[in-house]
DNA sequence: CTGTTAGCGCCTTCAC
DNA sequence: GTGAAGGCGCTAACAG
C-alpha cells in the first residue's frame, strides 16, 4: 500500500509537506506542490481514511438515525435520504443510514465510537431523550422535525400547523362545514410526535376561525387500519371532507373509500400531506400539501456539515411551508397540470 | 477520553489483555475477564473505531452504491435499503449509502480509502466496468442484479425472465391474444440492463410458446412519458393487455389510461412488477409480480458480510422468483385478499 | 516555506 | 494465561 511516506520519498520532501499539500493547511511553494502531485499520480496514491481519522479525530462521516418501526413515509424517506446522501457526498462526507440504536447504550456507543462526526435525527418527539443525550455530550446533530426546546440546536421542520390550516381552509372554500382529521395512533399525541401534535393544533385553530365542525380520528399506519377507517367514516354521514396527515393509512383509506362505494372527489373531499410524486400515483391524483423532501434532506445534511466545519456559531432554524397542490381528489375537476414548484420560508435565529 | 490503557491500569492488567478480552481472540481467565469488564463499566469505556480500524485494517462498514440517476423504484429501494441496513446492524456493521462515485476514480478512491470493507452494487449491467474493477482489485462485493459472467461472485437477483413469462401466461389465460411489453428507455437494452434484457427474453419466449402477438414499447421513467405511452397504446386497438416492467412509467401510464377513457381492468389488463405494497396504492389495486425487496436487502448485506468474515469460499447465487398477486387490474374481479406470501428459489454454486 | 517527531487508540506478534 | 512493544497511516505541534 502506498502511503504519504512513499510519496514524500519519491517527491524528495518530508511527510508533513505531503500532508500539507493534501490538506492545504499551510502554504506550500508551487514547485513542491507539483512534485508532490506528480508523485501521487505516479504511485497511484489514495489517502487512507482510518489513519487520517485516528490522527485528526474526524471521519468525515455523518449518519441519519431512522427508527424502522416508525410510520414509514416511503416516498418521502427515500427522497430525503438520497438528497441527504448527495449533499453529503458533495461536501466529501460519507452518509450512513442507521436503523438500529434506539437504546441509550446504542446511541452512546455510536457517538463515542468515533465512527461518525455528526448525526441527523428523524422522528423527533417534543421531549426526546436522544436530543438531551446528544446535547449533554456536546455531540453535533441536526433535527428533522423539532423538539419543544430548540435553544441552540439546528433543525429543519415542516410546518404542519400551517399545513392543517391550509387544508381546512381549502375544504371550507369548497363549501364543507364539517371536516375530519385523520392522524396516526393516539400514542403519537401522548409521546408528542410533532406532526401529530402540530397538525391537530392547526386543525383546531382553523375550525374555530371558520366556525366549522371537526372530528379527529386515529388510525394505525397500515393498509388494514386505513381500510377500516374508510368504513368508519362512511358511517358519519355529515362528514364529506377529510384531511389525512398520517401517510401510512392513506393507501388503505383510499381503497376502503372506493370499497364502500364512495368516490373521490365526488362523494368525499380529501386533502393529504405527502409528496406530490406520491399523491399522483393515486387515481385520481390526490390533493396534497406537498413538502419538499429533497430540500429537507439537502438542508439537514448541509446544516450539520456546516456546523462540523465550524461555521455553526448561530443555530439554524428552518421551517418549510408546504404548498397545496390540487389533484382531483377535492373539488370539481381542478387543475391537473404537473407542477413541481414548491415554496419554503426560511428563518434563521437562535 | 477513556482508552484501553485506562482500563488496563484500572483492572491491573496489560493493554493486550484488555484487547483480548474485548475480541475474545485468546483465552483469558474468568477472573481477569471480570475485572476488565468491571473497569469498563466503571470508566464507561467505548472502543474507538478509528484506532481499531487503523490497527486491524477493517472498519466494519459496508456501503451500497446506488446511482441516483437510475430509474428509481422508490418503494422498492426504500424497503431494500432499510432491510440491508438492519441486516448490517444485526451483524454490527454500519451501513453506508453512496450515491456519488460513478467514475472510475471515485470508485478507486472508495475502495482504496479504507473506509469500507465491502460494497453492494445495484443497477448492474451485463458488462459492468465496476464489477471488473472490483474484481481486479480483489475488493469484496455483492451484486443486486447480475452481470454476464458471474464466475466466483456473489449476487442476489430477481428472475425477470420468469416474471415476464408468468405475466404473459396470466394474460393469455384471461383470453388475450395480443400483449404489449412496456420497458424503460432503449438505451437499457443497449447497455445490457438486466431487468430490461431478461424480461424481454422471457416475454418473447412466452409469446412463442403461446403463439401470441407481441409489441414492445420503450418509455422513459417519468410521469409524462408514462402518460404519453397510455395515449399511444390507446391507438393500438387490438392490444388490451400490457405488461409494465419499468416502474417509473407506471404512475403516468395508469393516469393516462384513465385519461383516455380506458378503465383498468375492464378495458385494459395490466400486469406490473413492483412491490405489492406499491401496487396496492393504485385504485383499483394493480396486479403485480411481487418481488421481496426486503429479502433482497437482507440477503445482499448478509452475503457480503459472510464473505468479509471469511465464510465466503463458495460464491452464492440467489435468484428470487416473484409471485403473481392479482389486484383488480387484470381479470374479472379476481381475488383481492391481502397476501404477503412470497417464494424464492435459492441455488448455490460457482 | 519546509522538516522532525510525537502521538492518535488499538491490534498482534513475540516473549514469558 | 499474561505482558511488552512495535507498528497501522496520518496530522499537527514544534522547530527551523
Amino acid at each position: 500500500m502506498t502511503t504519504i511516506a512513499d510519496i514524500a520519498k519519491r517527491a524528495g520532501v518530508s511527510v508533513s509537506t505531503v500532508s500539507y499539500v493534501l490538506s492545504g493547511k499551510r502554504p506550500i511553494s508551487q514547485e513542491t506542490q507539483e512534485r508532490v502531485h506528480a508523485a501521487i499520480e505516479e504511485l497511484d496514491y489514495h489517502p487512507y481514511a482510518p489513519g487520517r481519522a485516528l490522527a485528526s479525530r474526524r471521519t468525515r462521516q455523518i449518519a441519519v438515525l431512522y427508527p424502522t418501526e416508525s410510520n414509514g413515509l416511503t416516498e418521502f424517506q427515500l427522497e430525503f435520504f438520497t438528497a441527504a446522501a448527495e449533499a453529503a457526498a458533495g461536501n466529501r462526507y460519507a452518509f450512513q443510514l442507521s436503523t438500529a440504536p434506539v437504546t441509550e447504550r446504542g446511541l452512546l456507543n455510536l457517538i463515542r465510537g468515533g465512527a461518525i462526526d455528526g448525526l441527523i435525527l428523524m422522528e423527533v418527539r417534543l421531549h426526546d431523550w436522544r436530543v438531551d443525550l446528544l446535547r449533554k455530550h456536546g455531540f453535533p446533530f441536526t433535527l428533522i422535525g423539532r423538539c419543544a426546546d430548540t435553544e441552540g440546536i439546528d433543525f429543519v421542520d415542516l410546518d404542519f400547523e400551517a399545513a392543517a390550516e391550509l387544508a381546512v381552509d381549502h375544504l371550507a372554500e369548497l363549501g364543507h362545514r364539517s371536516v375530519a382529521l385523520i392522524l396516526g395512533g393516539e400514542e403519537q399525541q401522548v409521546s408528542g410526535y410533532g406532526p401529530a401534535v402540530r397538525s391537530l393544533a392547526g386543525f383546531e385553530r382553523a375550525l374555530k376561525n371558520r366556525g366549522l365542525n371537526g372530528t379527529v380520528i386515529h388510525g394505525e399506519a397500515s393498509f388494514e387500519s386505513g381500510h377500516a377507517l374508510a368504513h368508519r367514516l362512511a358511517g358519519m354521514q355529515e362528514v364529506a371532507a377529510v384531511v389525512v396527515v398520517s401517510p401510512g393509512v392513506l393507501p388503505g383509506f383510499v381503497a376502503g373509500t372506493y370499497d364502500v362505494g364512495r368516490r373521490i372527489p365526488e362523494d368525499l373531499s380529501l386533502v393529504t400531506m405527502v409528496p406530490q410524486k406520491y399523491a399522483r400515483i393515486f387515481t385520481p391524483a390526490l390533493t396534497t400539501i406537498d413538502f419538499p423532501a429533497d430540500q429537507m434532506g439537502k438542508l439537514g445534511a448541509e446544516m450539520l456539515i456546516r456546523r462540523l466545519e465550524g461555521g455553526g456559531d448561530q443555530a439554524a432554524h428552518v421551517l418549510l411551508r408546504g404548498e397545496l397542490i390540487a389533484g382531483r381528489s377535492t373539488a370539481p375537476p381542478a387543475t391537473t397540470q404537473a407542477q413541481d414548484a414548491q415554496t419554503g420560508t426560511v428563518a434563521a435565529g437562535a
